[in-house]
Formats: structure tokens, sequence, C-alpha cells
RNA sequence: GGGUGCUUAGCUCAGCGGGAGAGCAUUACCUUCACACGGUAGGGGUCACAGGUUCAAUCCCUGUAGCACCCACCA
């Protein structure tokens, strides 16, 4: 055998640079239409430009770069499409911060010089995470890719803007939304996070004019009595029937306002009667709706307080608060407070309280969208996996509200809506008006306001191939194929895209969604910045290179649940990707000291053929899990049938063979062994691109293609299954033998003679010699049909089909084997016991299928005779 | 308040109607010619709890508890 030349440990960094470089300037991650082949495509889900790639992107690339990789080496048209999202909100919260550093704010600079500051912001922050992406191995098509800000992208955005709003499935409106005061502008309702806040719930009294009766109020915001327009109880509840109708008056505004009666009273909360304000809280301002109320705004888009009460203008909340219920405590109004734990809507960008907030603003009318994207769901047209998420998406689906798409910043899309600057009057189009307003007046303004940044990438899927141009590219990739995403943003994004996809191209946009969950930490906690508990993808791969990382994201992946992740996990990838190394090195000396390639068939050995059913079974169990998307799974099942059946069973049997000069079928052992290896690449290439790529390069067997084109593995239609068998039970006499040798502390260097006692499997035991004497630590190997002759001193493994005696010579303590024969026949009577069990109930016999009987029949014959053997050796050692 | 899911070895996770599994960690032994980032053998689990269905339940059904996530206008 050969020394091959190697390096003792793979070297990432090296590698990788190299590979990477390769791939891209070979052009294998570009794809173009191919009528030959079938489409695979799968676009990105764009990181946003803000900030660097953290360990969520690393999960959810490498998701992607595995299902791309594998469907490329299948022969499909595998395209990959990447891109990144300008973020609207989130970038732009960046950039003011980057300002105010500066002593700059957005007013200062203007709309323009703000602009220019964003799009340097985007050349260098766009940049840096696409960089980091390719760190990983993703293998996208960077050639085509994609920017929800360019100007193909934004033409889409203006033409669906203009056509819905044409259909009037876009409209603008004076609503109550959701506001942040921190970013100054209206969110949707996906943006808003509740999360459990300590509040206090105070009592407020109102008394009639007359002062003849009162109503008491309960509020968890006493500052939005300013704007109270109403009392409303429920019309069941006696004890407030005798003032519905008549009024009641607002301390410290002392507005006269009316009692109303509604059934979305809760009598039992708080008092049983509630302060209606409808200008600040979405339940009140559909009751304002339905009574004609009036709407009296508290607070502006500042979360500072209006000049209804002059001693409270210009104040936050907080101490406006406190001052009013001071204030009513003066008056002799505030009758109690107590603690109260309420849920509070957050920005999910800054975390700020958000304020309800009356506002004009844009609309997308959902209900006509939401049907048929509940549909295609339902008819499987798109299949959600893991499954139980279809309920999730079908059950906010049934439920959605309109979506608030106007956002009050200015890095984003910019909305394409024109008023006249006397009447108002509004234009929807692609550019200012040229003619005048029907009032006469020549003059237009564009609205100031930009669309959500999810507005854009619900058009991702079909933007990207150039749409509305009904492009080549559009029409041979589109629908795509699979989309991987995060289940963090199932409503924001993917339920967007297939109500935008079926609505703009009549098409659903993906036919497979596949969701993962969270990274997080090794107690299970998120990552964040305050615990300081994150991992970055770019310290690892430093450390332990792009391919440990990836294995490490895989390894005990499911999709169902949020991933805990530490970094032993890593050191294991790093352990797996040594054993491949290393069995590579070996695999190389193998083949080039053989003619491997004159591989004659005739000439395999049983370990050879087991070796071949072995491969077949992974290679079927590998592609079978990917294509469920089981990526942990297809790992461990590699992970086990390389460690196991390849490196430690195979490669140790027939090195026996390989050693040796003119040994049978030594050219059918390199030839298997290279067969495996090649397949071992192929299949973990998906996985652990780098260092398979370097391996395959390494291999000198004339291959002229790199492996990331190479065919994936396919399972062929030899049966081995007798061959297979003999196996197992050489393995089970090896184990066997090693168990008693480790039981008798026998050293391995203490070789013994074996004798095999078979009537079945002569030939093939004694053919397996040399395996023996490597595995099982023999000095030399009879086989004899009886036990006729065998010695007394001699320890025994007891199969059904052979029995080894091992003579034992000096060290081998006679008591000690007793002890131990007579354990393995408490062990054997006690399997027989169950099995009898079960055999001499009636219900079981009558009941269980035949085969189960006979199996369990079986089972106690075989049982039986282990035991007789054992009882019998017990028997000859206690002479 | 509703919904969904989870609970299997110290940890991360498989499995699934008929003898409890893997990896890591741990114990003992071994530097044997690919690999000590290795090898061999071992220890460790009333498969959350309580009922039910069944000849048979870790696996199916119901309930309970704990945990997680999602949804929702009890001020």
């Amino acid at each position: 055998m050969q020394q091959i030349e190697m390096d003792k440990y793979f070297e990432p960094a090296e590698a990788e640079t190299k590979w990477y470089r390769f791939w891209e300037e070979n052009g294998y991650f570009h794809t173009e239409r191919d009528a030959g082949k079938t489409p695979y495509t799968i676009m990105i889900p764009p990181p946003n430009i803000t900030g660097k790639l953290h360990i969520g992107h690393a999960l959810n690339m490498t998701l992607q770069d595995v299902t791309i990789r594998m469907k490329r080496m299948q022969g499909y048209s595998a395209l990959w499409v990447p891109g990144t999202d300008h973020a609207s909100i989130a970038t732009e919260a960046k950039i003011v911060d980057m300002l105010k550093k500066e002593g700059l704010t957005k007013d200062a600079l203007g709309r323009e010089g703000f602009l220019k500051r964003a799009w340097e912001w985007r050349d260098e922050y766009g940049g840096t995470i696409i960089k980091q992406l390719k760190k990983l191995g993703s293998s996208c098509d960077w050639k085509r890719e994609r920017f929800t800000l360019d100007e193909g992208l934004s033409q889409a955005v203006r033409k669906v803007f203009i056509d819905m709003y044409n259909e009037g499935l876009i409209y603008r409106g004076e609503r109550l939304v959701n506001w942040c005061p921190c970013c100054h502008t209206s969110i949707s309702d996906a943006e808003v996070e509740y999360e459990e806040e300590q509040g206090s719930l105070w009592y407020i009294r109102y008394d009639s004019p007359d002062k003849s009766y009162s109503v008491e109020v309960a509020t968890t915001r006493p500052e939005t009595m300013l704007g109270d327009t109403a009392v409303a109880v429920n019309p069941k509840d006696e004890r407030f029937a005798h003032m519905i109708g008549k009024t009641v008056v607002v301390p410290i505004v002392n507005r006269e306002i009316p009692v109303i009666a509604d059934p979305f009273v809760e009598m039992e909360f708080g008092t049983g009667a509630v302060k209606i304000t409808p200008a600040h809280d979405f339940n009140d301002f559909a009751a304002g709706k339905k009574f004609g109320l009036e709407i009296i705004k508290v607070i502006d888009e500042d979360g500072k307080m209006l000049p209804l009460v002059e001693k409270y203008a210009g104040q936050d909340i907080l101490t406006a608060r406190n001052g009013i219920v001071e204030e009513l405590k003066t008056l002799g109004c505030l009758t109690k407070i107590e603690p109260y734990m309420h849920k509070v809507g957050k920005c999910y960008r800054c975390h700020h309280t958000v304020e309800p907030l009356i506002s004009k603003q844009w609309f997308v009318k959902m209900e006509s969208l939401a049907k048929p994207a509940i549909q295609v769901v339902k008819d499987k047209e798109i299949t959600i996996i893991p499954e139980r998420d279809e309920k999730v998406y079908c059950h906010w689906m049934e439920n959605i509200q309109d979506w608030c798409i106007s956002r009050q910043l200015w890095w984003g899309h910019r909305i394409p809506a024109y008023y006249c600057t006397k009447c108002g009057a509004v234009h929807v189009g692609e550019s200012m008006p040229t003619e005048a307003c029907s009032c006469g007046h020549n003059g237009w303004v564009q609205d100031e306001d930009t669309l959500d940044t999810w507005f854009s990438s619900a058009l991702w899927p079909f933007s990207t191939l150039g749409w509305p141009t009904e492009t080549e590219d559009l029409k041979y990739f589109y629908p795509t194929t699979t989309l991987i995403t995060g289940r963090d943003i199932i409503f924001f994004w993917v339920a967007r895209m297939i109500f935008s996809g079926l609505k703009q191209t009549g098409k659903v946009p993906f036919k497979k969604v596949v969701m993962h969950g969270l990274v997080r930490d090794a107690l299970g906690r998120k990552m964040s910045k305050s615990l300081n508990n994150g991992v970055d993808p770019l310290e690892a791969i430093a450390e332990f290179g792009a391919d440990a990382l990836r294995f490490s994201l895989i390894q005990g992946l499911n999709l169902e649940t949020d991933i805990k992740y530490s970094t032993d996990k890593l050191t294991v990838a790093k352990a797996f990707i040594n054993k491949l190394w290393n069995s590579a090195k070996f695999v190389f000396g193998a083949i080039a000291d053989t003619d491997f390639q004159s591989c004659d068939t005739v000439r395999l050995q049983p370990e050879d053929k087991w070796m071949i059913t072995k491969l077949n079974g992974v290679i079927q169990a590998v592609t079978e899990e990917l294509d469920k998307f089981e990526y942990g799974l297809a790992l461990q099942k590699l992970y086990d049938f390389f460690w196991n059946d390849f490196c430690s069973t195979y490669i140790e049997m027939i090195k026996p063979r390989l050693m040796n000069e003119g040994a049978v079928g030594k050219a059918e052992a390199a030839h298997t062994l290279y067969r495996a290896m090649v397949t071992v690449l192929k299949l973990l290439h998906p996985f652990l691109p780098f260092v398979t790529e370097e391996l395959y390069a390494k291999m000198n067997d004339g291959h002229k293609e790199p492996l990331i084109i190479t065919k994936w593995p396919v399972a062929t239609d030899e049966n081995y299954s007798a061959d297979y068998e003999n196996i197992e039970l050489l393995k089970s006499l090896i184990s066997g033998i090693r168990n008693v040798r480790a039981n008798m502390n026998i050293q391995p260097n203490r070789k013994t003679n074996l004798i095999v006692v078979t009537a079945t499997k002569a030939d093939f035991i004694q053919n397996a010699t040399p395996i023996l004497q490597k595995l099982a630590f023999a000095k030399e190997v009879f086989v004899q049909p009886t036990k006729d002759g065998i010695p007394t001193n001699a320890v025994t493994v007891e199969t059904v089909e052979a029995t080894v005696y091992i003579p034992f010579e000096d060290l081998v303590d006679v008591a000690a084997e007793i002890e131990r024969l007579t354990a393995e026949k408490a062990k054997y009577q006690e399997l027989i016991d169950r099995v009898d069990r079960q055999l001499s109930n009636e219900q079981f016999v009558a009941k269980a299928p035949k085969a189960k009987v006979d199996e369990q029949r079986q089972k106690r014959a075989d049982y039986q005779k282990l035991l007789a053997a054992t009882e019998e050796r017990l028997a000859a050692l206690n002479k």
C-alpha cells in the first residue's frame, strides 16, 4: 500500500478561497434556461442591508445551498437567485443614528441629501453582507443578484400599486393605525409585537352633570381621558341601565359625554364600564364609528400631548399621565389604583411602545386577495413544510385586516400618488401629471410617503425575473420551486408573496415552502446583544471552517422546533471532517497501489457485496430525506454510514486484502472502496462543499469534472442478500469475540486460535480467516461441522448459526468464565420466558398476525438453542 | 382567552403498536501500519403523569401538569 503525501488535517481557509473562486469563475453557479432540463428555482430571502451575517442567516443559507447543490447534481436547471432588501424602516433608523453621531438630522439634510447618504450606506453594507454569504459557500447565481430598490423592481412596485389602485384594491383613508413615535411612522398590524408589562389599572369616577349619579371606569391609560367622547356599558348590565342614554362629565376637561350600551363591554372586567377614546384605541375607534362619536386627538405623532389642556401640552405621555392622576386625586375623582399586568404593543424594530393614532394612510384591501391565497394552500398547490404551519398560515389569512402600506419614511419606494395643490384631488400614475386638475388648477405634488418594505419583497419571486415584462426567464423559472425561510417571517413575507403572486401573475409564486426555526443558544435563549450569547458565524468559519459550521447547523436539525446551538457542535463537525480527510487519504493509497479499474464482479468478496448493499441503502435514504427536506436525518444517516459501515467495518475488513500482494480480489476491494468513497464525497458535497471538492480533486482516478457538477448517485439493483447476511454474521462473531476478550481482560497483543463450529457457514468462515485474524485477534482459525474433539478449556461465543471456541491456554480464569456463562444463561432464560408468556396467551396466538406468531416461535427456538449450548458449556466446565 | 407543538440516557436529538436507539459527555483498556479530531468494550432510561382502546402501548385516544411558539380589541 502506498503512503499518500497529504496534510495531516484539512486546512479550510485556503481551500475555501480556492474552491469558491474556482466555482464562481467557471460559471457553475450560473444557470441559463435549458429546454432539455427541468428548472429548479430558489429565491433567496433577501437579507437586510443593515448589518452583518448572523447565525440565522447561516442556517437559512446552508439549507438552501444543500438543496440547490443536490438539485444541480441531479441534473436540474438549478437556479438560486440572490439579492438584498432595502429594509426601509430598519435601514433608515440606522442611517438616522449614524447622522446623529455626526450632529446631523434628516431634516437638516433634506430628502435628497438623505437619500444620497442612504445609497452610500447601501453600497457599503449591501456589499458586506454579500461577501459574508459567499464565505458560507453559497452557490448563488451572482450574475442575477437583485436589490429591492433596483430600477426593474421599482417599476414592478409602481405597476402593482397603480393597477391595484385602479381596481380599487388600494385605497387611502383616515383610520386608526399603529404609530411608532420613535421611528415616526405608521407600521402594519404584523409589525406590532405584544409584550407583558407591569402597569396599573386606574379607577376614575365620572359624575353626571347634576351629580345625581355617577359611573366609575377603569383604565390603563388615564392620560387618554382628555379625548373621551363616551362611556360604554353592557346593555345587559342592570347596574348601569338607568343611565344609558344619559350623560356624564369628563373631569378636568369637563366635557359632557353620553353613556352608551354595547355588548363588547365585559361586565366582569374592571367596573363594567369603559371609557371610550376613539382617537387612541382600536376598540374605541370601532365603537366611535358605530355610535357616531366625535374623535378627539390627545397625542401627536411625536408621542406628545396636544394642547387640549394648556398645562399638559407638549408633555410626553408618562409625564402627562402622572400630572393627570395627581389632578384627579385632587378633584376626588380617582377612586382606586391597582397593579395590573397587561400586554403592550411594541414596534418590532425599535421596541418602543406603539401608539394607536388617527392618520391618513394607504391600505391594501385584503378580503378578495386572501381567499385565493388560502385556497391554493388548502388545495396543496403550495405545500407548506412542516405541515402544521399550514394551519398557522390559514388561520392568519382567514382573519386578516387591511394592510397599511404607507410609511412616513424616505428610504423606500415613493408612493406614485400626486395631489392637486389646490383642491387635493388624487392622481395615481407613473409620473407627475402634466395636465391641469379637473378643478382647473395645474399644480401637483407627490405623496411624501414610501411603501412598506414588505410591499416590494412580496413581489420578489417574479420581479427578480423581469416581471412585469413577460421575459423568457420568467416563463422558464417561474413559478419557483421551493422557498426556504425562517418561520418568523411567515406573515410578513410568505403570506404576502402568495397573494401577490396569485394576483399579479395568476400563478403561485412557489410550489413548496420550507420553514425552519430560530437558532437559540445552548440554554434555549434567543441570541441577543444584551445577553451577549450570540455565535458569530464569521468567527466560527475562521476557527473551524465553513464546512464545519454548516455541518454543526444541520446536525440534529428538525424543522418543527427552534435549534439549540452550542459550539460543541462545531467540535463534532471538525472531528467528522478530519475522519473524512483521513479515510480519503487511505483510499487514495489503496487505489494508487492497485489496478482498481480492472474490477471483475466475479471476484467480488462477501464484504464487497455487503458494502455495495449498504451503499445502495444510504444513497436511497439520503436522497429521500433531502427530498423531504429532512436535512438533519439525511446527515445523520450519512454520518452513521460513513463512520460505522464504511470506516469501521468495510475498510477494516479489506485491509488484509489490500496489504497482501496477490490476495484474491485485491483489485475488487480497491474498486469497491473507490466506488464507496466517490459516493460518500458526492452525498456529502451539498453539506460539506469545500472539503469534498478538495478531496475529489486529490483523487487520482482520471476524472475531469469537479464534484459540484458530477452526477448525484443513484442506487443500483444489485442484489447480494446472502453475502450481506454472511457479513452480518461475521460482524456478530467479531463483536462477540471482542466482548468476551474484554471481559476476560485479554490484551489485544495476545492472539488466540479460534475453532468455529458451524454446519452451514463453513466455507464462508474459513475464507474470512484474514478478517478474523485482523479484527478478532485470531492466530489460526479452524472450522469444523460438529463439536467433536473440542477442548473443554475454552471460552465460547454463541450465535444461532455458529459457535466460536477460544481455547484458554493458561491466562483465562475458569471461575470467571463460569460466572459469565451463568449470566448468559440467565439472560437467555429471561428471553425465553418473555416469549413464552406471549405464546402461552391464547388471545395472542388467536388474534396476532400469523407472521408475528411464527416470528416469536422462531425466536423461541433460537434462544432455546443458545440456552442449551450455554448449559452444556457450564456442565463441561464444572466437571 | 383561543390555537399549535413539545416532554425518550447528564446534554442534543432519532425512533414508533410486538426485544428502548445514535452522537456528545462519562468509565476502563489500547499509541495496532488513514485518523488519539482515533480504536475496543462498558455504565446510564418505570420513553412527563393518570386513565382508556388493544392479544400487545414509549408509539393510538382522552385528560392532567410543565415548557415553547403563534393568534386575539377585556379597557
